[in-house]
Parts: structure tokens; C-alpha cells; sequence
DNA sequence: CTCTTATAGTTTGATATCAAGTTAAAATGA
DNA sequence: TCATTTTAACTTGATATCAAACTATAAGAG
């Protein structure tokens, strides 16, 4: 094969240029640090973040769910699994079409999450303080 | 808990402010892109990511080199393994700290990544096309 | 030199991630 | 209607992720 791909300057190029290898690294620190914030509730960042569009009126199918999320059917049937056996979420079954399923907060789920948003709203505000030219936004043009 | 937190309002605001969530929704996108890229040499984005540092002349120990992912310690100890079993990476001992260990591309790995770079070069390209305004530069300020 | 503390890496356990294949139900078409 | 195709969700298997606890070695204090 092409050697000649191999040099240094290649590793430069993708180390300073590769919007996936950042985008891995920012997602990594960032889920890190919301973690942490929401370990005394019991709660991954990736929860939370299954749980918020849940809070209003919105009543998505696990499909719909997880497209919105950007994640694979696969991994949203093991996520639900886990709110489900904890109580966070009750699961419904859809009217009209008897393989839809649709989950839905618990009272419990309701009452989490709201000791859960003011962690999250002082963590978020630092995470944009230290990084001001960033809008979620914007990344959400990445990858599509 | 104080009850107010859980309007509509603040369901819009974390789903179109929050960094973290947009962050792995993107993190999500890109990885699913390029693992499907690298898919024919059997590698995932994140292994070609960590392959790609020891191409060049720098010699890290695995912390550093997990460190420098924004990856856990515990995370590089389970990914080596992979790597080391396919034969892609040997491990060095360190002189002078009988602890360290120091990963090194094999030859394979290097024919590997020589295959690689070009599939990366292609699919980086149109990832950047679509989305003109991120840079990988800014997306490292994020978490930090 | 020895005791204490710090550091490098590993193990374990829980959750997250997706491809590929499976099951059941819905939609389409003849 | 009945057969085919499509769709929603689930299962399985492999890798990824991190916290917490652990082992072994190194560094520092006295």
C-alpha cells in the first residue's frame, strides 16, 4: 500500500482536523463531568437526557425517541430496560398499532427530574462559560 | 422540590441549549459514519483514533495516551487489550518505571492504518462539507 | 533505610453502543 | 382474502465507558 499516507504530517492533519476524534473527546469529557453532577441522584447524563423530552407533552414511540436522540433502536430498547426496572419510566402500549410502545415519566421520574434540572443548569452554565464560542446548535449540523 | 422547574420552557431550553446532549448526539452520528467506513479493516473510529497518535515518533504510556483521548485509564487498559490481541499495537516496558507500559504500532498496524488514512480522508471531507462552520479547534474547548 | 504516600495500570461491575439477526404486527398488492 | 414486504421492537455478541477497589512500583519524609 501507499506509504506515503503514513507521515507525520498526516497525524497532524487528523489530529487537529478530525471532527469525530473531537467531537469523542468533547462528548467524553462532557458526559464525565454531568455524570458527576448527577451521580447523588443516581442518574448518568444519558438518562437525564432520555428522561427531559419525556417532561412535556410529547409521547414518542421508542423509535421516535430514539431517532431523536441520535441512537440506535438497539440501544434505546437496553436504556429503557434500565428507567423501566427503576421506576423512572412506565411503558404504554401504543393505540392503533400493537408493536409501538411509548414510554412515559412516572411520578417518580417527574419528581427526579425536577432535583435533577437545577444540577443541570449550574453545571451547563459553566461548561458555556468556559467554551463561549460553542452553541449546541451548531452541533447539531455535525454528522448529519 | 420546587415544581416550577419542570415547564415546558425548560424542556426547550436543555433541548436546544444543552452542550452535552448535542454533543453526544453528534459524538453518536460521527462514530456511527466512520465505524462504518473503517468497517472493511475491521476497525471502529475510536480504534483508528488511537492508532493514529503512535504513528508518528511519540512514545506515550498508556495513561497518556488515554489522557490525551480524554478517555479513563480503565477504558485504554480494555481497548489495548483488543488492539494487542489482534496484533495491531505490542506493548513496551518502560525504562526506569517498571509500571509503564508503552504502546507501539506492529507492523500490521501500520499496514493497517496505511489502508485507513485515505477512508478517513474521504469521509472527513464530506463530514466537514456538510457542516462548514465547526472546527475540530473548537470542539476541543468543550468539557474542559 | 524504612514508613508513608502517590502513581501506573488492572479488575470488576454496571451501563452504553451498534451490527446483525429475530419476532410479531402492519401495510401493500395480487 | 392471502402472500409478500415493510416496520417496531427485541435479542445477541462484541466493544466502549467510567467509578471504585485493587496491586505493584515509585517517590518522599523522617
Amino acid at each position: 500500500m501507499n506509504e506515503t499516507s503514513l507521515t507525520i504530517e498526516t497525524v497532524h492533519e487528523i489530529r487537529d482536523d478530525c471532527l469525530c476524534f473531537a467531537s469523542q473527546r468533547a462528548a467524553r469529557r462532557l458526559a464525565r463531568r454531568f455524570d458527576r453532577v448527577f451521580s447523588p441522584l443516581g442518574l448518568t447524563n444519558g438518562q437525564f437526557s432520555m428522561l427531559v423530552p419525556l417532561i412535556g407533552l410529547w409521547r414518542p414511540r421508542l423509535g421516535e425517541l430514539a431517532e431523536f436522540l441520535a441512537m440506535d433502536a438497539a440501544t434505546m430498547t437496553a436504556a429503557v430496560k434500565t428507567l423501566k426496572k427503576r421506576g423512572l419510566v412506565a411503558l404504554l402500549a401504543d393505540e392503533g398499532d400493537a408493536r409501538a410502545r411509548r414510554p412515559v415519566l412516572t411520578q417518580a421520574g417527574r419528581e427526579l427530574m425536577a432535583q435533577a434540572v437545577p444540577l443541570w443548569r449550574k453545571e451547563h452554565a459553566a461548561v458555556q462559560e468556559a467554551a463561549p464560542g460553542v452553541k449546541a446548535s451548531t452541533l447539531d449540523q455535525l454528522g448529519r
